[in-house]
RNA sequence: GGGCGAGUACCCAAGUGGCCAAAGGGGGCAGACUGUAAAUCUGCUGGCGUACGCCUUCACAGGUUCGAAUCCUGUCUCGCCCA
């Protein structure tokens, strides 16, 4: 099946960031059908390219021919985990974390295999159904029991907290170390799962774990598995700043939330130097096609094939081929062409792709409506005065043209800037639009 | 429970009676240059008004004062130390 391993493969991509048995964990994984779990926080109906990468991961493993179980935090969410956050977290009541593990399931369909015929198929299994039956004085004498405070607050999760002066950490952060850990003995012991898979902010959490079952098992025989974890590292950009975070707030993997549109421009939009570690973090192209691709971006990057490759694979996973086609028709027709020679059918596309909004139609009459009074209802401007602001720096283009910024303020929409009688397309700087339909 | 300290705009952070819509940095947006890239330079960055201006804001609620982010009282939150 996999002519790679799993190790390999992810090495190859540079998401490999450290194991907790570099010797016994390639020869322990050479048998198919091992089960590695990866954990995801119910914080809402969705997920975000961040999110992805540890999706990948288990994509991966799935394609290695082992089983993927995801995990949903429906118990430790109620917690919050306070690794890697700076402050105390707020508090999901159940019924929004049930909801929003709802939310997330169709994502994981896109990604993994949930297909029950075949002997890997991919799992959901939510915590909350064993952390929330757990009674508080069990779980002190039969987990609790195995912790060392003295090891916890050494853990960087914990200890950040602990030094930093600004935000301490309470009692219910400090124990979702142990929830966690719990986690991976309860899955070890039902369903066999033997590895952990995370991103590397999570170290800590996972060897809590292995811990965890390694005083569970000690009268197991001493050929039986405990626990394994692969992390893979943190995402960087080249200019230092936080991966998957745009203007308008983070990415998203669901169209009610970040347009197929926008979520293909977002990968488009990459910096040259994050484009090859983009291509082999979200794409599955093989290594082979990665290199060529990469080798080909280096000659003309201004072509950038390679964001153009990342673009379309990301947004054709998921959102589907379909939807491609209407994001890069929408690109090619806003970046490319003249957009006022646009047809009315691609119009009617691109309306539906950017921001757009809806107008009376009798205002374009007569005088015409002073574009500095209408920014403000578009998503281009949010006051009246930072219209004027960008009006004035010569910024928005009406159908393509760009007003110099002299005339800007002054300046009329009419009845002659419609195109196909309805439809004026706005721009703000380079690639902010917004359509306007006149109705 | 006691003592000490902190809470300023998107973030960090100055300011300790008027010159404060509040320094500086970061981030963001825009302009020039480009390839819908990066780097660089320039401008903007509480709201409303095309200016002079008006309104809201320095944790919250009161108070002192001609005048408060700044002083006082109480409340809340957080941190450190003690019990």
């Amino acid at each position: 099946m996999a002519s790679i391993g799993f190790l390999d493969e992810l090495a190859w991509r540079g998401m490999l960031h450290q194991t907790t048995d570099e010797k016994g964990l390639p020869a322990f994984l050479e048998t198919p059908g091992r089960v590695a779990y990866c954990g995801f926080d119910p914080t809402n109906d969705s997920l975000t390219i961040g999110n992805f990468v540890a999706m990948k991961l288990l994509a991966h493993w799935q394609r290695c021919g082992h089983t993927p179980i995801v995990l949903m935090g429906g118990g430790t969410g109620l917690i919050g985990d306070p690794s890697g956050k700076d402050a105390e977290r707020q508090l999901l009541d159940r019924e929004q974390v049930s909801r929003n593990i709802e939310g997330c399931r169709s994502i994981f369909e896109r990604v993994l295999d949930f297909d029950e015929s075949k002997p890997n198929a991919a799992r959901i299994v939510d915590n909350a159904d064993w952390l929330c039956g757990l009674g508080y004085i069990d779980m002190l004498r039969d987990v609790g029991k195995h912790f060392s405070v003295n090891m916890m607050i050494q853990k960087d999760s914990v200890r950040d907290r602990l030094e930093n002066r600004e935000q301490g950490i309470s009692y219910t952060e400090f124990s979702y170390m142990i929830l966690q850990a719990y986690d991976f003995l309860h899955l070890r012991r039902e369903v066999d799962c033997t590895v952990q898979v995370a991103g590397s902010d999570q170290y800590g959490n996972i060897v809590a774990g292995i811990d965890l079952i390694r005083r569970d098992m000690v009268d197991a025989p001493e050929e039986a598995p405990r626990g394994f974890g692969i992390t893979a590292p943190l995402l960087t950009k080249s200019d230092g700043s936080k991966f998957g975070k745009t203007e308008s707030g983070a990415v998203w993997l669901t169209a009610d939330r970040t347009s197929p549109y926008a979520f293909h421009q977002f990968w488009l939009n990459a910096a040259d130097e994050d484009a090859s570690t983009y291509l082999r973090w979200f794409t599955f192209l093989e290594k082979e096609a990665v290199e060529d691709i990469e080798r080909r971006h280096a000659e003309a990057p201004q072509d950038r094939l390679a964001q153009r490759t990342v673009s379309s694979e990301m947004t054709r996973l998921m959102h589907g081929q379909a939807e491609l086609d209407r994001a890069e028709a929408a690109a090619e027709a806003l970046f490319k062409g003249d957009v006022s020679g646009l047809d009315e059918g691609l119009l009617d596309e691109v309306f539906q792709d950017v921001a757009h909004s809806d107008h009376a139609r009798g205002s374009l009459e007569g005088e015409g409506v002073l574009l500095a009074d209408l920014l403000p209802e578009t998503t281009l401007a949010s006051s009246k005065r930072e219209a004027r602001e960008f009006l004035g720096n010569g910024s928005v283009s009406i159908n393509g043209s760009k007003l110099p910024g002299e005339s800007a303020l002054e300046h009329r929409l009419g009845v002659d800037d419609l195109l196909h009688g309805k439809t004026i397309l706005l721009r703000r700087g380079k690639k902010t639009w917004h359509a306007t339909r006149w109705t």
